[in-house]
DNA sequence: GCGATAAGGTAGTAATCAGTTACTATCCTC
DNA sequence: GAGGATAGTAACTGATTACTACCTTATCGC
């Protein structure tokens, strides 16, 4: 009976409150979001929130943690057992732009908190979980250049920065719409055309 | 002699707001400017902006006009006199992306008042700028396919999304990195995989 | 069922923000 | 060069912000 549990344990309400904070950013400009409108859309006063976060920061740095750990899985666990790098890559796409239209804060909240001047702990936290997205991009597409699959010349570099450059592409537009569902429908006709720029001569 | 010249005709001191508001979001996020800091940058008192600018949001319309206008010249005038739909294109990337080099304030600037939740003056100037943008991208394109320079069953629309999410792409690298001038350096590399997903087949 | 403790509520605080007001300096025109 | 118009200053206001001090209530191990 979790009917009227306004006391839950610490690190549960911390769960709630990253929730909360995704959910919120999804719907507002994630900059303009307050401790108070964190506090009102999970039924708890201002206060109560800095019982288990020191400062509005850590709430930041914790919702980026799930972002990355939620997102790196995903990504993670769709392109096992594939052996084409191709249907590796997009898979990871679509597995993105899946998560996007789920959590449509998540893009938002980091753009937002990559331009930050100072170098705050969920900015570092962003700059890690891109960097680490990139290395696993990488890493399949030095594999699909090796089996053939894709282009020998290809920039692996270029070829990751676009393939993140796409997903942005897509919320940027999204955005524009003002209609997340708008991504789902335009994914594959994007990757199509990464996949063509990317994939060995025909 | 404008050495001391304090006081400044209303359009000049309008253009000098404008100017200092562009240079600030280069290197601060744009929606942490405030209006002290960009009194405090053009060396004038907080409330003497209240003097051109009814309140805050008009500051940014302003910003997002001059942007709009200058970044829309500076791609339309870059594509003239080009016959291949391709060299223009490259031509538009290039000029874009130099323009961003010049101004890296603004891409934040433009990301950021996308999302706000709020249909804002400035926000739908950013909105109108982009569909213009894609209207020209889109036409372009649509010449590149009947000449057949680019591939017949190329989807217009995914194309110009990807081509936006290319630059915002290169723009995210370019704050991870927090080198600007990187995106010069890797606009080449990238644009080389854009244009082998569109062009018909070598 | 009792007491310690974890969690929440109430009611503040100081700082910061956009915007205003009353006054002053400068410019421009006749 | 007098005088009205324009531009700027300094000090302020009310609203909002993140954060805190103090007290109350629920939960759980014994």
């Amino acid at each position: 009976m979790d009917k009227h549990s306004k006391h839950l344990p610490a690190d549960e309400r911390r769960a709630v409150t990253v929730a909360a904070v995704i959910e919120l950013s999804g719907s507002q400009n994630p900059s303009e979001i307050t401790t108070a409108a964190i506090a009102q859309h999970m039924r708890v006063t201002q206060g109560a929130l800095f019982r288990h976060f020191p400062n509005k920061e850590a709430i930041w740095q914790a919702v980026m943690a799930w972002v990355a750990e939620r997102l790196l899985n995903r990504i993670d666990r769709v392109g096992q057992g594939l052996d084409s790098a191709l249907a590796v890559l997009e898979a990871m796409f679509m597995a993105h732009v899946e998560f996007v239209v789920e959590h449509p804060g998540v893009p938002r909240m980091m753009f937002g908190e990559l331009q930050r001047a100072e170098p705050t702990p969920a900015k570092r936290m962003v700059q890690t979980l891109i960097q680490r997205y990139g290395d696993r991009l990488r890493v399949v597409i030095d594999k699909g250049k090796t089996s053939g699959e894709l282009s020998a010349a290809l920039d692996a570099d270029a070829a990751a920065t676009l393939f993140i450059g796409t997903v942005q592409g897509l919320v940027m537009q999204s955005l524009l719409a003002g209609d997340v569902e708008r991504m789902r429908r335009d994914a594959p006709g994007v990757f199509a055309i990464y996949r063509r720029g990317i994939g060995s001569t025909r």
